[in-house]
DNA sequence: AACCTGACTTCGG
DNA sequence: TCCGAAGCCAGGT
């Protein structure tokens, strides 16, 4: 499934992303950063898509830029809201997530 | 190879 | 703040 993505860079965002803790949420662009390519924001939002089940990742713990689920109703947002309201990250009025209080600062 | 699509981001108006 | 366009990278057809 993984093929041709820089193993380390795989395995980096994977590392990342499990260490979201609880109640925090990381952007799709900084977990990339953070492994080391600034500019693979989507292919963070590829390896979610396609392992989150298999490495048992916290994948509701990423959002995007804006502060908002990018998943679209009937297609897994109301799933990842209910997740995060779970574990304690606030929605405002506008549907966003503030940043001051809930990004995730490694 | 060409083209489309996406759980993205940044920038300009 | 709010779009739209453009940039981005891979995968699927």
């Amino acid at each position: 499934m993984m093929r041709d993505i820089e193993p380390v860079f795989y395995q980096r965002v994977v590392r990342l992303i499990k260490n979201i803790p609880k109640g925090k949420v990381a952007t799709y662009g900084q977990i990339a950063e953070y492994a080391g390519n600034r500019r693979a924001a989507r292919e963070v939002s590829y390896i979610l898509h396609s392992s989150s089940e298999k490495e048992n990742l916290p994948w509701q713990r990423v959002i995007n830029s804006k502060g908002r689920i990018s998943m679209k109703p009937g297609r897994g947002y109301e799933l990842q809201k209910q997740l995060l309201q779970d574990e304690g990250v606030v929605f405002d009025e506008e549907d966003r997530v503030d940043f001051d209080k809930f990004l995730w600062q490694p």
